[in-house]
RNA sequence: GCUGAAGUGGUGGAAUUGGUAGACACGUUGGACUUAAAAUCCAAUGUCCAUUAGGACGUACGGGUUCAAGUCCCGUCUUCAGUACCA
């Protein structure tokens, strides 16, 4: 009987399906273990062969577990709203609904034939009005919600309004906009219902503001921060501009510090923490208050270096910052103006790359020093950031660089307050190691004890205080686009309502087109039932509104980020069940978090710092009860193309093969990596023939080397116009979805980048073949009741420990090669044992599903092997009688020599010394030392 | 610049606490089987010297610690990723 992988792995496959082997139960005696993948975009592409390597991973991981005894739950769903769908829309008038489905069909196909352990009964869409209606009402959560820093947890909005009431806003410590006036409850109580609003829109976490956004007129639409890769738009490559909009914001800036203190109570690698780190970017400094002289306006700066306050000898203002127009004086202001002007003009882009030029303009203006009461000139410079802190920074030259850099450039004073430091080449910006000088009160000290005292000083003043900045932003959360989950609001006399959470969902309304309107409004602008009925509580005809009980609806939708920050959540209930809350109390207390979360670093901050936010605010709110989303975290590395190409010799239609290029003038071009064999030559009938090239090659003449064609090769991300991608489809149609799985599990460590070449699957495959032949014979089934010999054993025991302790690692590309060992060593034993092939078979089921299955039901067993036990490890099997010692001189290893483990270290000793090949070695000298580490190895010195 | 990860044969990679560097595969070479090919099986395969026996060198580079270093320490270079005038 042959390997028929084909037949084999569709018959499990069905098998699986129809006997809802992995659906997880919300109630079991069982631990359980929540193993997820994060959710695919449904391209139309497809999957490539790297697509599914973090899948097979924790594929891999939950079917363990199950053999481990957990109540696993392993979905998959769809991230379903998104940009290519709309564009595609653009272009064609396809509906994005129409075109989404047809790529999920696409990609559960394809899913499927990979064997997936995946509860299909809990699978999520995010463009499903049933799961946005749950996005729409965690958004109203948001808007009801401000953050008290006092209990340091977000509170219900009408515990602020209470709060108010009652005694204003002077007592309240709340993580809200910066430009609010205080006021009593007096004064609260006779403000009119618009002025409240607009007050609350200032605490709530999720707030209307205009704000300058990053725009993008390709796109027609804002993006956030991390949207933005090297300046230009992430989708697309296209410019990014800044520019002032109102728009909806999430207060994630209010985390800021649960956000960093979060990350230390889950497991995820240094690395991704270390990007969010950097991304929250917490400083702990002082904000410093500087009077303007002749002004009654002060400028407030932010430093991390409170105790070089004695070194300030001037201050740098952003171009932007509010103040410069008023401050500059008659004589300085053409000049300041002409520079505000310039900037303005350059482009984030050039301002980035120009890190090197110094420039700025004297406002003419004189600051005071909170202490010394010296002036000290206020400049205008474009490294100072208007989006950071304050817009402002006191210039200490002797302990900053770029402070340094501009005092020298315009002739600024350099005094230089560190005891025996040579400031005359460059600044100290070192904070160790030094003692403050020149500096009245802080003489002697050092950083952290003059930091305390000029902090100390500072309040006595009222001129300062200990101050901690983060720079994470809010994150803007509109989008001027169509498919996207469309906002639960209506606007009366301007301002946002929330509508009732027992209206929800507000379906996307139909539009004819899916472009920005005439006017440049969203898309939605386009949409004629778009308007608010407030006594019929539904959506009616724009022509309707009366601005009395109808109101026009948000023209936004929500960005990409919204439905994934919580769809592991809606994955504890199963799709029967999901009525009420998002998921029922039960199921969030029992499945509580992801136990293990596989997926690209890409997200680092995005979706991931999102999804904390979110749970976080969850939690404050009673809705959920864990303050993370995912313990563990684990990021796949991408599989990359091999590409192929073959070499036209310039201005011909002559092709010379890889060896003739040299000192020739040729110009390299991809070409389908299906036509290249495992030794890199060329099928030149098949490129010929490949229609999609038209005649391109058909007349092309190709020289070879050695009677073939050798292609050179690249590695390279895979992509389409590279013609390096794979598609799992085929592998699995001539190698079977075992072989896959196997295969890119063999490429190398999980979190690596590594190249994909499909030449090497044959190693794999014929694997799988040899593990048929072990059980299966011409004749059928080879495997009896024969006692298993020591080898066998032997064998069988280090293949669970190792196998055990990789996947506990992560680390499946070993097992792979440990599972090859076991079979070529129970291959050349003619192990035919059923007490050694059954716990083999339930070892290779995570990784080889299917033929697992198939020979486990061969051998007259009922039922899948997925829930069998995993086998137990007997330490008993492995012990050694006797040790093959290397034998070194002087640290090289010479020969080996076999002892008996129990030996002592003084006879290991005396027998390799008595030994001839030692004697022949030391050629007559005497050792100097003989080191024996018994067990180990044996080291003679001399 | 800063932060993080990495650098091992022709290729992907292995070497869990310092203890036989190159497991397991791919590729290559030679052989068996075959009319032939595919498939399968066997052998060799880090580099250099040597007919053999054997020897020298070898984990990016330069030092160091140690009986012993891919692994630990110091310095340098390169690649990749994140971030970027962050006060």
């Amino acid at each position: 009987m042959m390997y028929d992988f084909n037949t084999i792995e569709k018959k499990w496959q069905d098998h699986w399906a129809k006997n809802q082997t992995f659906k997880a139960s919300n109630t079991s005696d069982k631990p359980k273990y929540y193993v997820l993948d994060m959710f695919p975009y449904p391209s139309g592409a497809g999957l490539h062969v790297g697509h599914p390597l973090g899948y097979i991973a924790s594929d891999i991981y939950a079917r363990y577990k199950r053999h481990k005894g957990f109540n696993v739950l392993h979905p998959q769903g769809y991230d379903s709203f998104g940009l290519p769908a709309e564009q595609y829309a653009i272009q064609t008038g396809q509906h994005p609904a129409v075109t989404t489905e047809a790529n999920i069909a696409t990609y559960r196909r394809q899913l499927d034939q990979i064997g997936f352990s995946f509860d299909w009964s809990r699978e999520v869409r995010t463009s499903n009005p049933e799961y946005y209606k749950w996005t729409q009402w965690i958004f109203i959560q948001l808007f009801e919600s401000w953050y008290n820093n006092e209990s340091n947890k977000a509170e219900d909005i009408k515990t602020l309004i209470s709060k108010f009431e009652a005694e204003g806003n002077t007592t309240v410590n709340a993580a809200c906009d910066e430009n609010i006036e205080p006021f009593t409850a007096e004064a609260w109580n006779a403000f009119s219902e618009v002025e409240k609003q607009n007050i609350l829109l200032k605490y709530r976490l999720t707030y209307l503001a205009e704000t300058e956004v990053n725009w993008c007129p390709e796109l027609g639409t804002v993006l956030a921060n991390d949207e933005i890769v090297n300046g230009v738009s992430e989708r697309g490559g296209h410019p990014v501009v800044r520019k002032k909009m109102t728009q909806w914001s999430m207060r994630i800036s209010a985390y800021a510090e649960r956000l960093l203190q979060g990350l230390d109570t889950i497991d995820w690698t240094d690395a991704l923490k270390d990007i969010q780190k950097n991304w929250i970017g917490k400083s702990v400094g002082a904000s410093v208050t500087f009077n303007v002289n002749g002004h009654d306006d002060t400028i407030d700066v932010f430093t991390t270096r409170p105790d070089t306050i004695f070194g300030v000898s001037f201050m740098t203002l952003a171009p932007e910052h509010e103040l410069v127009s008023k401050i500059t004086t008659e004589a300085q202001k053409a000049e300041v103006e002409a520079y505000i002007e310039k900037t303005a003009k350059r482009s984030e882009r050039d301002r980035m790359a120009d890190v090197k030029t110094i420039s700025g303009v004297f406002t003419g203006a004189y600051a005071e020093h909170p202490f010394s009461k010296e002036p000290i000139p206020i400049w205008i410079g474009d490294y100072v950031l208007a989006s950071y802190g304050t817009g402002a920074v006191m210039a200490v030259p002797c302990g900053d660089q770029r402070d340094f850099d501009f005092a020298k450039h315009f002739d600024i004073a350099i005094p230089n307050i560190f005891e025996g430091v040579d400031i005359s080449e460059e600044a100290f910006a070192s904070k160790d190691n030094v003692k403050i000088a020149n500096s009245d009160f802080l003489n002697g000290m050092n950083y952290k004890k003059a930091s305390k005292r000029a902090i100390y000083e500072l309040e006595q003043l009222g001129q300062g205080e200990g101050k901690t900045n983060y720079r994470l932003r809010d994150a803007v959360f509109s989008r001027q686009r169509y498919w996207g989950e469309p906002f639960p609001v209506y606007y009366v006399d301007g301002m946002p309502q929330m509508i009732d959470k027992a209206h929800l969902p507000i379906v996307l309304p139909e539009v004819e087109k899916y472009l920005p309107t005439e006017e440049g409004e969203p898309p939605l602008g386009r949409a004629d039932v778009w308007a608010w009925d407030t006594e019929n509580n539904a959506v009616v005809s724009n022509d309707k509104i009366n601005h009395t009980t109808i109101h026009p609806l948000e023209l936004n939708t929500m960005p990409g980020w919204a439905g994934s920050s919580w769809y592991f959540f809606r994955y504890m209930e199963d799709a029967a069940n999901r009525d009420g809350v998002f998921a029922s109390e039960e199921a969030l207390k029992y499945w509580e978090n992801v136990d293990l979360y596989i997926g690209g670093s890409e997200h680092a901050t995005g979706h991931l710092l999102y999804s904390r936010f979110w749970v976080k605010l969850l939690k404050d709110r009673g809705f959920v009860n864990v303050e993370e989303p995912f313990k563990k975290l684990i990021n796949q590395g991408m599989i990359l193309g091999t590409s192929a190409f073959v070499y036209r010799e310039e201005n011909t239609n002559t092709y010379l093969s890889k060896g003739l290029t040299e000192d020739k003038n040729v110009l390299p071009i991809h070409v389908k990596v299906k036509y290249i064999n495992a030794s890199d030559e060329l099928d030149i009938e098949g490129l010929k023939q490949d229609s999609e090239f038209g005649d391109d090659y058909a007349d092309a003449e190709f020289i070879l080397e050695d009677g073939v064609y050798k292609v050179g090769r690249d590695v390279e991300k895979m992509s389409k116009s590279k013609y390096n991608v794979v598609n799992p489809d085929d592998i699995v149609a001539d190698y079977g979805a075992d072989s896959l799985r196997l295969y890119e599990m063999f490429l190398g460590p999980l979190e690596q980048y590594k190249p994909w070449n499909t030449a090497g699957i044959t190693g794999v495959h014929g694997f799988l073949k040899k593990l048929w032949k072990l059980y299966v014979s011409e004749d059928g089934l080879k495997v009896n009741d024969a006692e298993p010999t020591k080898d066998n054993l032997k064998t069988l025991h280090k293949t669970i420990k190792k196998v055990q302790e990789d996947i506990e690692n992560f680390s499946f590309n070993t097992s792979v090669s440990t599972f090859m060992i076991a079979v070529n060593e129970l291959t050349a034993q003619k192990c035919t044992s059923k007490d050694i092939l059954e716990p083999v078979l339930v070892l290779i089921s995570p990784y080889a599903p299917h033929i697992a299955e198939e020979l486990w039901s061969q051998l007259g067993h009922e039922g899948s092997i997925s829930t069998v036990d995993f086998p137990e490890f007997e330490a008993s099997h492995l012990v050694e009688s006797s040790k093959k010692y290397p034998i070194s001189f002087n640290g090289k290893m010479r020969f080996t020599l076999e002892l008996p483990m129990d030996m002592s270290k003084d006879d290991i000793e005396k027998t390799v010394m008595a030994h001839e090949k030692t004697i022949a070695q030391l050629d007559g000298r005497t050792p100097k030392k003989v080191i024996v580490v018994p067990g180990k190895i044996v080291n003679i010195v001399g």
